[in-house]
RNA sequence: GGGGGAAUACCAAAGCGGCCAACUGGGACGGACUGUAAAUCCGUUGACUUAUGUCUUCACAGGUUCGAAUCCUGUUUCCCCCA
């Protein structure tokens, strides 16, 4: 059984533990357990963090519980959210808890012959059978109303002066029953956790404490940062997801090769399983050449893997080479149609019938045929003459010289804008 | 209430009767370089079928003049000074 705690440490891992938790551990197999709120289908890259927790608690031997929030989905975690939530319901919670359980399987073992395999568990299982009555004598019985004010993330919100509606209010109290419930009957003694989440743990080791004398422990792995101080998961598009059909592989391959050199190195260590070892090594070559940026080839080839596929990663790198390197015609005609159609996903495609391509008397005539990739000939003019505009990664000389090149599968152009805009000339036959 | 000044393109700011679609700086967009970064350099930046072309612009409405962003009158808004 390998160390957990000193695992994740050299990772950078831990925010914050409770006293005991090592000696508990080296004691022999536990069983740990981390929230997901079920607020989309899919998880993001803000939770990998705590997934790589479990994975790394897998590995040491340990048994990861995830517990799916479909109770406390319902209700809202006010931690460190500055207005009340929005409710869902039960039949959207229970096709976002299938798409996260997806997910998760590729980080965890759920299938595991042995004793530390992998269980999905969610709370709405017994959450919702609890009845109010039951639930404020078995539970809020033990928990005073003090306590609960002097959480952080309750405090806050009163400060705030934007209220708080006592569903909320008691989302700390249902937090802190599942643990208490997974304690009792999964023998799970210890919860992980993002460190805003510390609160709400914490109440679930006083409950477990007071209600049965039982020991129970908390570990929080810290918010994720960025260098420069922008917030991390996000892009022009809004947040990086999991799952492929909201970002796509190769724009989810872009985002970790993007990372900067000071976040590189945190996030390697934290966002992949490649061990000490290697990862300075890889250091130490970044360190020497920087522009080769191997940490956050590394990184990005890792997590894709990882999150994705092996395939998915060399199509993304593919795509890469194609939308930054120094590409030809040669390499785009190598693609095949559907990874053409996957590279330059979410590009605008442009249909226009074959006769009009052929009638097309000049490059300026083909990009302004439709009002999409230029408004004016003018405009397409002017940028033609500032070498900003490529067909099939040709750069277009003369304006007004008739367009020469052949079709991609005979049916594609690839027109590019600048340097990162492309758009796609579908030509039907 | 009286006196003075100002309003120009995305922003800032020149121009003060023809050479003005309007200097310059910032921004934006393109290009070169580079690491898909930063810095730097270069180009474009009212519209249009690129034409030593046409059209629409310098708060708004009128006027003077062959000709106005520039002069005059009125209107609106803003700033300053005196009450």
């Amino acid at each position: 059984m390998n160390d957990f705690i000193a695992e994740l440490k050299w990772r950078g891992m831990i925010q914050d533990m409770t006293a005991g938790l090592e000696e508990h551990i080296q004691k022999g197999q536990a069983a740990a357990y981390l929230g997901f709120d079920p607020t989309a289908d899919s998880l993001h890259i803000g939770h990998l963090v705590g997934v790589m927790t479990l994975l790394h608690f897998q590995r040491s031997g340990h048994q990861p519980l995830a517990l799916i929030g479909g109770a406390t989905g319902m209700i809202g975690d006010p931690s460190f959210k500055s207005a009340e939530r929005n409710l869902l319901d039960k039949a959207t919670l229970d096709q976002n808890i299938a798409g996260i359980r997806k997910q998760l399987e590729k980080f965890l073992d759920f299938d595991a012959e042995a004793s530390n395999k992998a269980v999905l568990v969610n709370n709405y299982d017994w959450m919702s059978e609890f009845s109010f009555l039951e639930f404020i004598r078995d539970v809020g019985k033990y928990i005073t109303v003090n306590y609960m004010m002097a959480k952080d993330s309750v405090k806050r919100r009163l400060e705030e002066g934007n209220g708080l509606s006592f569903t909320e209010f008691t989302y700390q109290l249902i937090q802190g029953y599942d643990f208490y419930y997974l304690w009792k009957n999964k023998g799970c003694s210890i919860q992980l956790g993002g460190s805003d989440q510390w609160g709400n743990i914490v109440t679930g080791t006083e409950l477990i404490r007071k209600k049965e004398g039982g020991e129970a422990f908390a570990l929080t792995v810290p918010l994720i940062t960025k260098a420069d101080g922008t917030k991390f998961g996000k892009t022009e598009g809004g947040s990086v997801w999991l799952d492929p059909e909201k970002t796509s592989p190769y724009a989810f391959y872009q985002f970790w090769l993007n990372v900067s050199d000071e976040d590189a190195s945190k996030y390697i260590r934290i966002f992949t399983t490649l061990d000490r070892e290697t990862i300075e090594n890889l250091e130490k070559e970044h360190l020497e050449a920087p522009h080769l940026r191997a940490l956050q080839k590394a990184l990005a080839k890792d997590i894709t893997i990882l999150v994705h596929s092996e395939m998915d990663y060399e199509i993304a790198v593919k795509a890469s080479n194609i939308l930054f390197g120094k590409s030809s015609l040669e390499d785009l005609s190598t693609l095949d149609e559907r990874t053409f159609l996957q590279v330059f996903d979410g590009v605008d495609v442009i249909e226009m019938d074959h006769a009009s391509f052929d009638n097309a008397e000049s490059a300026l005539d083909l990009l302004t045929l439709d009002q999409t990739i230029f408004k004016s000939k003018g405009e397409a003019r002017k940028m033609i003459q500032g070498g900003g505009v490529s067909i099939n990664k040709q750069k277009i000389e003369n304006p007004s010289n008739k367009v020469e090149t052949s079709l991609l599968q005979d049916q594609y152009l690839l027109v590019q804008k600048g340097k990162k805009k492309y758009f796609i000339i579908k030509v039907l036959s």
